[in-house]
DNA sequence: GGGGAGATTATCT
DNA sequence: GATAATCTCCCCG
């Protein structure tokens, strides 16, 4: 098998909504640390909120590079963030994992913070994970990477992206529903008894 | 060459 | 809720 480990060949090689939803449950480890994605969000080529939508740079080249690669990038100057390179110009943001290997590793990282906080944020799991310009490009198949196809269909629910303003209505997140590290709830259903109209 | 926005988070009010 | 931290790219001169 040639693959990324454990997952199906050519895993990354379609439509990124497809790869966002499959990957909820996948279990993400670096160096052995790490536990089940339980948050993405999509990004495509013709999405004006992608970083690619402007075509190549040198901070998203990897984005332009073949499927089943790291895209990591610095956001707001201070945090990493990581991504799934799909087709070109395609990727799927990590935003979340639910923590299960090297629980002490992570809290030494991440200052002493709450187990259900170690992971629950793009900028939080890449700090938890030493997750760095230095995996910029590297392929999901190799070591530091192990990444391992899920044991059941988990239920899944969708909303919004986070922190964008270009094309925010998408609803191209996709989250573990009532996972405890997700870095934010997803939107109920507007006119569900959760949300009566008070007006 | 300069100013502002951005796929964020910790800390304070 | 508001704000600071301060990297990279974009757009306008």
């Amino acid at each position: 098998m040639t693959g990324v480990a454990g997952l199906p060949r050519d895993f990354f090689a379609r439509d990124v909504l497809g790869v966002a939803s499959d990957l909820i449950g996948v279990g993400l480890f670096v160096a052995g640390v790490g536990g089940a994605i339980v948050e993405t969000e999509a990004y495509r080529g013709d999405d004006p909120a992608a970083h690619s939508f402007r075509g190549e740079t040198r901070r998203n080249r990897a984005m332009f590079g073949p499927p089943g690669h790291a895209y990591v990038y610095r956001s707001y100057g201070l945090h990493w963030c990581l991504n799934f390179v799909c087709l070109p110009g395609s990727a799927v943001l990590v935003r979340a994992l639910a923590p299960e290997q090297g629980l002490e590793a992570m809290a030494v990282r991440r200052g002493g913070a709450l187990p259900r906080l170690l992971c629950a944020g793009p900028g939080r799991l890449t700090q938890a994970l030493c997750i760095d310009a230095a995996l910029d490009g590297a392929p999901l198949d190799r070591e530091p990477f192990l990444l391992l196809p899920r044991k059941a269909e988990p239920a899944i629910v969708t909303g919004p992206r986070i922190g964008i303003t270009k094309a925010a209505d998408r609803p191209w997140r996709f989250g573990l529903r009532n996972a405890p590290s997700l870095s934010r709830p997803f939107p109920k259903l507007a006119g569900s008894p959760a949300f009566p109209r008070t007006s």
